[in-house]
Order: C-alpha cells, then structure tokens, then sequence
DNA sequence: AAGGTGACTAACA
DNA sequence: ATGTTAGCCACCT
C-alpha cells in the first residue's frame, strides 16, 4: 500500500457536506507533516475525478487548486452541490468556514489539528 | 540516484 | 488581514 493509495482512501472518506485539509489527510494516511506531498499527489493523479477531491482545501479554508483542468470556480460549484456554503472575501478566492464545515469526526481526531 | 517541483504550513513581520 | 520564509515530503525526471 503506497502513501499515494493511503491518500486516496482517506479523500474518499471524507463525508459529504464536509472539507479536509491537505495536512489532515496526510497525517490520516501516514505522514503528519506530508502535506504538501498530498497537493502535489492531487494535482499528479490520474483518476482524480473518481474521488471527492473538492473537499480538500488548506488549513486557512481556502481553495487552493492551480490545476487548469480542475479550476476553484469548478471546486467551488461542486462543493455547493455538497451543500457547502463558500464564500468570496476580498482577492477573490474562494472559502470555506471551516468551524462549520471540517471533518472533526474521524478516528484519529485530536492528533495535533486546530480549528482555527 | 540526486535534484527539482509544488492543490502545504506554521511562524513572523 | 496580507506578504514572506523556511521547513517538509512524496513524485517525477
């Protein structure tokens, strides 16, 4: 089982109505301060669009993808499809309250995650 | 096999 | 709140 596969299971697990961040994933799939690898896996893996992948957004709430083909107007759409309210403050990027809407109810809960 | 590349982060200014 | 910086890490040459 590769981190890369690890990662992928923990994005499919993420329930509907609910965001992840990059470093919450990475530790779920073993690798606490890997967070930036699991953007980069994202942004690399072929079938992106067999997992719920709108729901990975960074530990400030905002939608960080610079992938063309996945774009934030299109994560963002999608997440209000997930019944996710996302708003657009100042520089025009999308975002997300994550006191509102974070997965805080998994297994290993607790580790080192803030809620901002 | 060594070096480059970011859908990242926490810590500062 | 906004901008910079230095670590971090799996992947891809």
């Amino acid at each position: 089982m590769t981190f890369q596969e690890r990662v992928v299971e923990a994005v499919s697990q993420i329930p509907v109505g609910q965001v992840a961040t990059y470093g919450q994933l990475a530790g779920l799939a073993g690798s606490p301060r890997g967070a930036r690898a699991v953007g980069t896996i994202l942004h690399q893996l072929p079938e992106l669009d067999k997992i719920p992948w709108q729901r990975v957004i960074n530990s400030r709430g905002y939608l960080s993808t610079t992938c063309l083909e996945h774009p934030a107007e299109l994560q963002a759409a999608l997440l209000k499809a997930d019944g996710i309210i996302v708003n657009r403050p100042s520089r025009g990027l999308f975002r997300v309250d994550l006191r509102r809407f974070l997965w805080q109810d998994y297994p290993y809960r607790g580790s080192s995650l803030v809620v901002k």
